[in-house]
DNA sequence: GAGATTAGCGTACGGCGTACGAAAAAGCTA
DNA sequence: TAGCTTTTTCGTACGCCGTACGCTAATCTC
């Protein structure tokens, strides 16, 4: 299932966003509001957390704050909007830290470092489509720190955002597949040297030595080198310095 | 959602992935099947192109094929062992002329562009959690594929299989914002311009000009140079020349 | 107090994946 | 050829999901 977001009308979505900074218009007749939409969105964070996004539920959602499931959408639109929240909530709160690097390369690893860290440790994140998702006080603050690092390097504004987005974008990517690759580990309950156990009688029968040279020699050579469980992280440092590397370059050039 | 696959067992899952390699065990008494596997995984396939990725339900598929929807069961385990299949049918079948180019750069490059183009040609691809899934033949030919771009450059196992995760890694992660901001445009019905016009209200209300400075100067060059459609496409540009910067550096140190 | 407004929520609908078991088809054995 | 065994097919049903609808009850305004 494609966990969605973004469906729901802007008009909508947007006041409750920005519900703290607008105030929240609740009509002055009829029965008060029994809790509070932060109570629902942290409601929906704790039960991602704890048993993970597909587990999401309006029905689950709406039992966790003590209220029926119906009664949910008194509060929002919809599950699209719910998760609309979540995500701007989670996006709100990852650290912000990567100004104290001296010098830009470092406050780009730094920023990368964070990013891939906030997505390790809230894996819900990454499951959940964001597609123009509308721009809340979380992610909105988040871009303004974002480049502020890379504010005043002599780059233009279209590649300020294009670094910027660069540098989120390879640690979002490989924190993807190590959370992947770590969910099922703990989905099947098999260690990886069994897995491999287990599917090597199948693969030895198919992969003679001729079909697959390269593969076979370096599964290997990754395989011995590293548990899976840690190969991500191996990726993350390979891929920051590679990516720091040619993004300096271009500072260089370019620097004021 | 999270369209999940890898939650099968590979001991069922492997030999469904490499049966044109083993043959198909079917057993000799009883009614012969009505359909084969590859018509099952190709109906899944173009009802995800024609429908996409969430309106692949085994009710559906099964009516494609034109068998009652349980009948399906006596052909794949469950629906995550169909999406195994479907990966890597899909992943197989994607192009692989980048050893055409003649420098270790253009290979890389020509890689980079043949997997963006591919995720773009089928964006459902992208909106599959594939973690750990078996390795199927599709999978495993494109990892040789890929390594035989970099096999000879004086780079040990583990960074040749760093650079190529890197690379496509890359391309998948553009691809992926390129693929939502255009699926969530034509779900909203509503342009880039009417869709910020209905924003603005509530945004400039919020963003009084202190609170996001660089967001608001950079974020209307970007909105100016480009219509959000074509700007993943320069992420892609450029993020692609940082990241060939940066390994051209890595390969300058270690060339043999 | 009367009327208007609004929150809460029970019920229900159509979707999903799939467990279960009966029916039917085909080959094997006697 | 008759009966048995194996295997495919598939109708029904269960428990989830998001949410439309409409009633009840709480609370403010007049």
């Amino acid at each position: 299932m494609a966990i969605s977001t973004g469906a729901g009308d802007p008009d909508r979505t947007l006041p409750l966003l920005w519900r703290r900074e607008l105030g929240v218009q609740t009509g002055s007749r009829g029965p008060k509001q029994r809790v509070s939409i932060d109570a629902v969105v942290e409601a929906a964070l704790a039960l991602a957390v704890d048993e993970g996004i597909e587990a999401v539920s309006m029905r689950k959602v709406a039992e966790r704050v003590g209220i029926g499931a119906m009664s949910l959408y008194t509060y929002l639109p919809g599950k699209a909007e719910l998760l609309d929240l979540m995500v701007d909530e989670a996006v709100g709160r990852a650290p912000r830290e990567a100004g104290r690097g001296s010098t830009p390369r470092e406050r780009l690893e730094l920023l990368a470092r964070e990013e891939y860290g906030h997505f390790r440790a809230h894996p819900w994140l990454l499951a959940v489509d964001v597609s123009r998702a509308p721009l809340g006080p979380g992610s909105s603050e988040r871009y303004e720190y974002q480049l502020g690092l890379v504010e005043g390097l002599g780059l233009d504004d279209v590649d300020q955002d294009a670094v910027v987005a660069l540098v989120a974008g390879f640690a979002a990517s490989v924190a993807r597949v190590a959370i992947e690759s770590e969910r099922t580990r703990r989905a099947s309950g098999v260690s990886d040297e069994e897995w491999w156990g287990r599917n090597a009688v199948v693969l030895e029968r198919v992969m003679d030595g001729s079909r697959f040279p390269l593969s076979g020699r370096v599964g290997q050579a990754v395989g011995e080198r590293f548990a899976s469980a840690i190969s991500a992280d191996y990726q993350f440092e390979f891929g920051l310095g590679r990516l720091l590397d040619g993004i300096d370059a271009l500072l260089a050039e370019v620097r004021p």
